[in-house]
RNA sequence: GGGCUCGUAGCUCAGUUGGUUUAGAGCGCACGCCUGAUAAGCGUGAGGUCGGAAGUUCGAAUCUUCCCGGGCCCA
């Protein structure tokens, strides 16, 4: 015996391991990713998959332009925490990234690059440049989804620009054709100007446009003038007779045919002054305060009688600027129209079938022509007034507003605040023009006298949605929508498969479509601008009566992109021999309108078939504030620098961690926040790691009814634990999964079990019982928190499971393992009550020693012993039912007395009266029995007599 | 302006068909302990008028209406 004091760490089980506390993720990561390509893990999981069940989460292609954002990774690692829980739940379940390789942007960009020589390029050689420029983002993106730890065929993704790809889309727009719902048709559409082509919903963006806010006289015809003194409108019988309207693009004023009036409101005459001329106009009666106003009237009087607007309809009036009607129709007359309102304007509508859909229709319904006189450019054509001729007609707006000025006709001008379409590309105000294109109606009748709209909207409650409003959001979108306008003006595409000849006559049917499938799978579209329709038809094919290959010329236009990524269901997914439906759509909420919409349509329309079985939506990344995300206003989050300073897996973890049914809040902080709890994970983890380093579960096992109490708690947890993280797992709730996980780490592990524990394991013989008791617990965690983190701790997981020395299922990726499974002879409801009162308890003992703390009485809690005074029969037959050892154990101090009575305190405490073992620092009354070793308690006498 | 949707502590989330008296958890924060998980671990504590207002009810974070502020999609 020395007064030195002796020591004894050699002598515990300290935990080892060669799992690192540090993560080094930006470094362990991509070695990881290598060690992945190399085994072929993609491969691998789908040849051990083979015969089993199929799971299809059908991926939507990313637009393959640009670096990859957040909405990218949202979108992506959801997708891979499916896939690859799917696949550990026992399923096939193949991911097959895909890419949207034509369109504008693209094409945009080319052109941007080139400057002044694309006008010297041909179409060919532009789609050349296209395709390169697509292929090399394509390259860039699998990288960087591939960083993400995603696994999928990247070898074999879809791309929109693949042979076999086009040939899907022509062989469902042939299905379409037969069931008679393409047609080409002069109608309205959103034009842009800036790229010269027509555009479809998805390609407008919304911004707010000051606009000019005009009321124009259309001065009434003198028949119709003396038909509304005869009403008893008119009074005055030298002013001038006018229908009033109102509106804010001037410039479609040249090609105004009509005004429209509801037949039902009632309309008024005001009589005023105006620049030294008299004015009787007519307007609606609700809107007479506001006019009255907007020309900043006084003295003026209103006609005592009102008219209904059906007794305006037929009335003619004269154009402010045109003299002779432009077009082979009637012009310049009132007609009856449901959609006139009195929310704004005079309630009088100024209508050109041209340029407003709604005046269109009314035109359709008045046999009015569809005068449309803009060209492509944006200017007018030459059936305009010299004046205007030539003009674009986004310049134009002062020049009418003071030409109508000039003529007395301009009865207010203003400015107007509203948002108004621009062209996602070029960024400019878009205008509607009518022009000839190519159409999918969604009302014409099919087979079964449904039209595509009804049988959506018949179906969409057949799919499952989540979250659940989703269902409601399409078939709003459904009812209301337009017909769909597939044709595009531009080059980089898949051109529609139609034929003319010189009679104007078309060639389509569902056979020549076919025809042009097959040629286009073995030649791709490149073909259509190369070869002669007879060659691409085949010279086999049989032509209809009036056409013959000499006379036959191609269709310039080319498909909406929409249109070709709407195919995937059949392109990809039928093409591969995968049931259709498909069990998963997953793609962000503005995808409602967009791809689950566009693919919902045309797999109607071809098999009758929904594509999807259920639509899992996401919202959108926000900044910290809740506000929209953008370069602009400097609060946007760059994914690469992300994954660059934090690492794939604590993305992974964000991605996980957050509700994406909401909106989700982003910002770098939010982001490193998150390296807290993945180092906690990653410490509990290297704690069972380090603690179970010498235990194999084969041979070391403790039968569960046989195990320590705690221990047996800690493996009940776990079952609960098991339990609820499969069905959050199930029902797509990560940020459940990641909760559960996450708390079980630092509530029950941490600051519980693993701190109780220590006595026990590091104390303890080596390879006593009650050490392989524990172990036996921690085995089963590791084991399950391994397989449980593998979706969406991908890496982390595998290095995980690669640090595992013995394991009781050994394959070369934790990605081929089978997803924990509850034990199902573990009752882990029945001691719920039990262990919450004992760990209520434990509570309270420790707050109790919180107190002891601050005074200064102890420091550590092993150096307290604690009373419990109770009259609850229950908590002290619980504590005397763990034993009162095991009680101290659990708060982790000395001695624990009880006394079963009601004293002043529940919990007392105070300094032990013991000494300190020096090798377990435990305060027992063995230390120092022994005489021959005085500075140790009796377990660690004989612990380490027997080693 | 319309459709859909969201708004619980600094952050991320729980709060079951309205019902337990001071609305929970973890993180973060503050303070303290340990130094045998150590660029770790443990404890204690302070944080919320459940976006606001009105209403229904014996009782509302939970139901209704309105308002405010976000987001997506559209006009």
């Amino acid at each position: 015996m020395t007064n030195e004091k002796k020591n004894y760490r050699p002598t515990l089980n300290l935990p080892s391991t060669s799992f690192g506390m540090k993560a080094n993720l930006t470094q362990r990561e991509p070695a990881q990713r290598k060690a992945w390509d190399k085994m072929a893990i993609y491969e691998k999981i789908m040849d051990a998959r083979v015969d089993s069940p199929q799971y299809t989460l059908h991926d939507g292609p990313p637009y393959a332009n640009g670096d990859i954002h957040m909405g990218h990774v949202i979108n992506k690692v959801l997708k891979d925490i499916v896939v690859k829980y799917k696949t550990m739940s026992g399923f096939k379940a193949p991911y097959v990234p895909g890419w949207d390789c034509h369109g504008l942007p693209i094409e945009a960009k080319v052109f941007a690059e080139l400057g002044e020589k694309a006008k010297t390029l041909s179409k060919l050689e532009i789609r050349k440049l296209c395709q390169k420029y697509a292929s090399k983002y394509v390259k860039l993106q699998t990288k960087q989804f591939k960083d993400l730890g995603v696994f999928g065929d990247f070898k074999n993704p879809y791309l929109t620009l693949k042979p076999q790809y086009e040939a899907g889309i022509c062989e469902v727009f042939a299905e379409l054709v037969e069931k008679g719902l393409v047609y080409k048709q002069l109608k309205p559409i959103h034009w842009s100007v800036g790229c010269q082509t027509a555009l479809a919903d998805a390609e407008l963006e919304y911004e707010d446009v000051t606009s000019p806010s005009i009321f124009v006289n259309f001065p009434a015809d003198e028949d119709s003038a003396k038909k509304l003194k005869s009403l008893g409108l008119v009074e005055d019988d030298d002013s001038s007779v006018c229908f009033m309207i109102w509106t804010t693009t001037p410039w479609t004023l040249a090609a105004n045919l009509a005004v429209a009036a509801h037949p039902d409101l009632e309309y008024k005459a005001v009589s005023y002054s105006q620049n030294g001329q008299k004015f009787t106009s007519i307007i609606a009666q609700a809107r007479l305060e506001a006019v009255v106003a907007a020309g900043k009237l006084e003295g003026h009087t209103v006609s005592a009688k009102s008219v209904k607007g059906k007794d305006l309809v037929g009335l003619r009036y004269r154009h402010p600027y045109i003299e002779n009607n432009p077009t082979d129709k009637d012009a310049w007359v009132v007609i009856g129209a449901n959609f006139v309102t009195t929310e704004d304007g005079t309630g009088l509508v100024h209508t050109a079938p041209g340029h407003g859909l709604e005046d269109y229709i009314a035109g359709q319904q008045n046999n009015l022509a569809v005068y449309s006189p803009v060209k492509d450019d944006g200017c007018y054509d030459d059936t305009v007034p010299d004046w205007l001729c030539g003009k674009n007609v986004l310049e134009v707006d002062k020049e009418v507003n003071g030409f109508l000025s000039d003529k007395g006709l301009l009865f207010a001008e203003g400015e107007i605040t509203h948002s108004y379409p621009h062209c996602w590309r070029s960024r400019m105000p878009v205008i509607f023009r009518a022009t000839e294109q190519w159409h999918i109606s969604v009302d014409k009748p099919m087979e079964k006298g449904k039209s595509l709209r009804e049988l959506a909207i018949e179906r969409v409650p057949e799919v499952k949605w989540i979250p659940a409003w989703g269902e409601k959001r399409i078939s709003g979108m459904l009812e209301s929508r337009p017909d769909w306008c597939i044709s595009r003006q531009r080059c980089w595409g898949m051109p529609i498969p139609v034929f003319y000849n010189s009679q104007g006559q078309t060639l389509l049917t569902k056979e020549s479509v076919l025809a042009v499938a097959e040629h286009m799978r073995q030649k791709g579209s490149d073909s259509w601008f190369i070869d002669s329709p007879k060659e691409i038809l085949g010279k086999d094919f049989k032509l209809p009566e009036g056409f013959s290959f000499d006379d036959l010329q191609k269709e310039e236009n080319i498909f909406d992109v929409w249109f070709e990524s709407g195919c995937s269901w059949y392109s990809v997914a039928k093409q591969a021999g995968w049931a259709i439906p498909v069990d998963l759509y997953l793609e962000g909420s503005d995808q409602h309108r967009g791809w689950f919409q566009l693919s919902l349509l045309p797999a109607l329309g071809a098999i009758g078939s929904e594509p999807f079985k259920t639509v899992l939506t996401h919202g959108f990344t926000v900044d910290e504030e809740g506000r929209k995300q953008s370069k602009s206003l400097g609060n946007y989050v760059n994914a690469q620098d992300e994954v660059n300073k934090y690492g794939s897996d604590i993305l992974r973890l964000w991605v996980a961690s957050v509700n994406y049914q909401e909106d989700m809040r982003c910002s770098d902080a939010l982001i490193g926040r998150l390296q807290d709890a993945y180092r906690k994970m990653r410490n509990t983890v290297r704690y069972l790691l380090g603690n179970i380093s010498d235990f194999d579960p084969a041979k070391n096992s403790v039968p569960y009814d046989k195990m320590f109490e705690i221990d047996r708690w800690a493996v009940q947890r776990l079952q609960k634990l098991i339990s609820e993280v499969t069905n959050a797992y199930e029902n797509f709730l990560f940020h459940r999964v990641y909760g559960l996980i996450y708390n079980f780490c630092v509530v029950e592990m941490s600051s519980i079990y693993m701190d109780v524990l220590k006595d026990r394991l590091y104390c303890d013989g080596k390879d006593s019982v009650s050490r392989q008791s524990s172990q036996t617990a921690m085995y089963k965690i590791l084991d399950a928190l391994v397989r449980m983190l593998a979706p969406v701790l991908a890496h982390t997981a595998e290095e995980i499971y690669a640090a595992m020395d013995a394991k009781t299922e050994s394959a070369e990726s934790v990605h081929l393992l089978t997803m924990a499974k509850v034990d199902k002879s573990i009752d882990w409801k029945k001691e719920d009550r039990k262990w919450s009162k004992l760990l209520s308890l434990r509570d309270e003992v420790l707050k109790e020693l919180e107190g002891l703390r601050k005074n200064e009485v102890i420091a550590s809690n092993q150096e307290a012993s604690v009373t419990i005074s109770t009259d609850d029969s229950e908590l002290t037959g619980l504590v005397e039912q763990l034993g009162i050892e095991n009680f101290a154990a659990l708060c982790i101090v000395s001695e624990v007395n009880l006394k079963k009575e009601k004293g002043e305190k529940l919990v007392s405490a105070q300094k032990s009266a013991h000494q300190k073992c020096q090798r377990c620092w435990n305060y027992w009354p063995s230390v120092g029995e022994d005489a021959e070793n005085t500075e140790l308690c009796g377990r660690c006498r004989d612990v380490i007599s027997n080693r």
